[in-house]
RNA sequence: GGCGCUGUACCCAAGUGGCUUAAGGGGAAGGUCUGCAAAACCUUUAUUCGUCGGUUCGAAUCCGACCGGCGCCUCCA
């Protein structure tokens, strides 16, 4: 039985799917005016891990994820760089595809565009007017806060305080400053689309409303996004959405914890952040997954090159298991089966899973199933391959279908056999000088593959390598 | 000021009333293997869970107070 933490409840809770046979999971997707960050990645990364697990479970998933390309930022960089905006957006959607396949992120079911959804944003505008819940000024629509009386319910602030506090805007031309905008009027130069208001673009907030519902129905399954987005932004879709169609908008609500950097927020605006490209440079997704996995995706988590490095360390033990069962299974031997309660480890690593997406204890798992696999097979001579095919398929199925932490299909010998015949060339006449007692020239052999980032791992059936960073 | 999250070993981090005499990873130490080394593998590494009280047969886990960290309340994953 799955469990998660709903914030619109602030409570765990089981998890049943409107419609048994296809789970609706919608997450708010990149506004693409820049590369992602690595704090981005995270959320983009556990939802991902969500969704593999649902699909683990045997969930049909409709998974949609958004493509915020018109929008302030998009508009600011366009007029910096002189060039349209839709160039911009079109370039870091590009980027962002790059980016998120590198990261092993598996593709959404859709990827609705804002630019492609006006008619739909407007749709809803219109209607929202049409109950009285939205005003039109000169061009520009607001949504009328106070109209909705369950304005507050997700994040749990009233109306009443939120006016007390010092910070909000007070736009002149709103009724109230908890208002926000549907419908932004078109100033000199900037992109434009034909609206019953006059020429102007979709306030951030409607083009979720209006995309979710079109792709996933007036109201669906799980809606997820980072913590920041609980307030406004996640606010204000249920207003609009529940206004417009008068029906629950989302069943469970899931938030990510933020990235932090000695302590605080990564953020753009704070300017302490890191691409996720950058970081890809230096660390495997596997790596970068794993530290994500590794800790619980609500709280917060330090981001470190020493933490990075140290889950990239811990993933080495994992994948030099997955590096022998490779190797065993092209082998092929026949020989003794030992015993093994496999199904054991898939019921705690569901155990895990189960319990509000428990990563951290799922990967825990993983490394007490490795840990016990090498324990059995270590006083073996000659194990049988059937075994190794049973802990390649709970590994393929737990670390790399649902975590994605591990890729058996990634060679760590070289790509090309003449690569390949060249260091097993060196690694017999390796062996002959040892042979010959001629340490100097074996040692040297050695440190010179070292160099080129070959390493050289003796045991007792001989000598292996494997191509390093 | 309001709302929410959080404080567990040298570091990261699960666990939220008895199944735990507190998972897992990194680091460190010892061992097996080795010509040496590396890698690999094995073993060890918190009588204790921010502090002080309380509830309970029993608490890291519940309650109260206090101390500290963070986030949201403005665009932000």
């Amino acid at each position: 039985m799955l469990k998660l933490y709903n914030t619109l409840t602030k409570k765990v809770e089981e998890f049943i799917p409107i419609d048994p046979n296809e789970v609706k999971f919608y997450v708010c997707g990149p506004t693409v005016y820049d590369y992602f960050h690595i704090g981005n990645a995270r959320s983009f990364i556990m939802a991902d891990m969500v969704r593999r697990y649902l699909e683990y479970k045997g969930y049909k998933v409709k998974f949609v994820m958004n493509l915020t390309d018109v929008d302030d930022k998009i508009i600011k960089k366009s007029l910096e760089e002189k060039r349209e905006a839709k160039d911009v957006s079109t370039d870091y959607i590009n980027a962002f595809f790059e980016d998120i396949t590198k990261l092993k992120i598996k593709k959404a079911t859709v990827y609705p565009k804002a630019t492609e959804h006006m008619h739909e944003m407007i749709d809803m505008i219109k209607k929202l007017v049409d109950k009285n819940y939205a005003y039109n000024i000169d061009g520009n629509v607001f949504y009328d806060v106070k109209r909705f009386s369950e304005y507050g319910k997700l994040s749990g602030k009233n109306t009443e305080e939120l006016e007390v506090g010092a910070r909000i805007d007070a736009n002149e031309e709103k009724k109230d400053p908890l208002d926000f905008a549907l419908w932004k009027k078109a100033k000199e130069g900037e992109p434009f689309w034909d609206s019953p208001w006059g020429k102007g673009r979709p306030g951030w907030h409607v083009e979720c409303s209006a995309m979710s519902c079109k792709h996933l129905g007036e109201t669906f399954d799980i809606h997820a996004g980072g913590n920041d987005l609980i307030f406004p932004h996640h606010e204000n879709e249920i207003a609009q959405s529940e206004a417009a169609n008068q029906k629950p908008f989302v069943k469970y609500w899931l938030h990510f914890g933020f990235l932090n950097i000695n302590e605080e927020k990564m953020s753009k605006s704070l300017g302490n952040f890191f691409t996720a490209r950058d970081v890809l440079k230096k660390y495997s997704a596997e790596a970068i997954r794993m530290f994500f996995a590794q800790a619980y995706y609500r709280g917060p988590l330090n981001f470190s090159d020493d933490l990075l490095t140290a889950a990239e360390k811990g993933l080495e033990k994992i994948n030099n298991l997955v590096d022998k069962v490779n190797s065993e299974i092209k082998k092929n031997n026949s020989g003794i089966k030992p015993e093994f309660e496999f199904n054991s480890y898939y019921k705690k690593f569901e155990e895990a899973m189960d319990d509000d997406f428990n990563t951290s204890q799922a990967v825990a798992v993983i490394f007490d199933f490795v840990k016990d696999v090498n324990r059995v097979v270590a006083p073996l001579d000659n194990v049988d391959v059937s075994f190794y095919n049973d802990v390649k398929t709970f590994l393929t199925k737990t670390a790399e279908n649902v975590l994605g932490i591990v890729d058996f299909n990634k060679t760590t010998t070289g790509d090309d056999k003449l690569t390949n015949d060249l260091i097993e060339l060196l690694i017999r006449l390796r062996t002959e000088a040892k042979q010959n007692k001629n340490y100097q020239l074996s040692d040297s052999i050695r440190d010179r593959l070292k160099e080129l980032g070959v390493i050289l791992q003796d045991s007792k059936e001989g000598t292996t390598y494997k191509i390093g960073k």
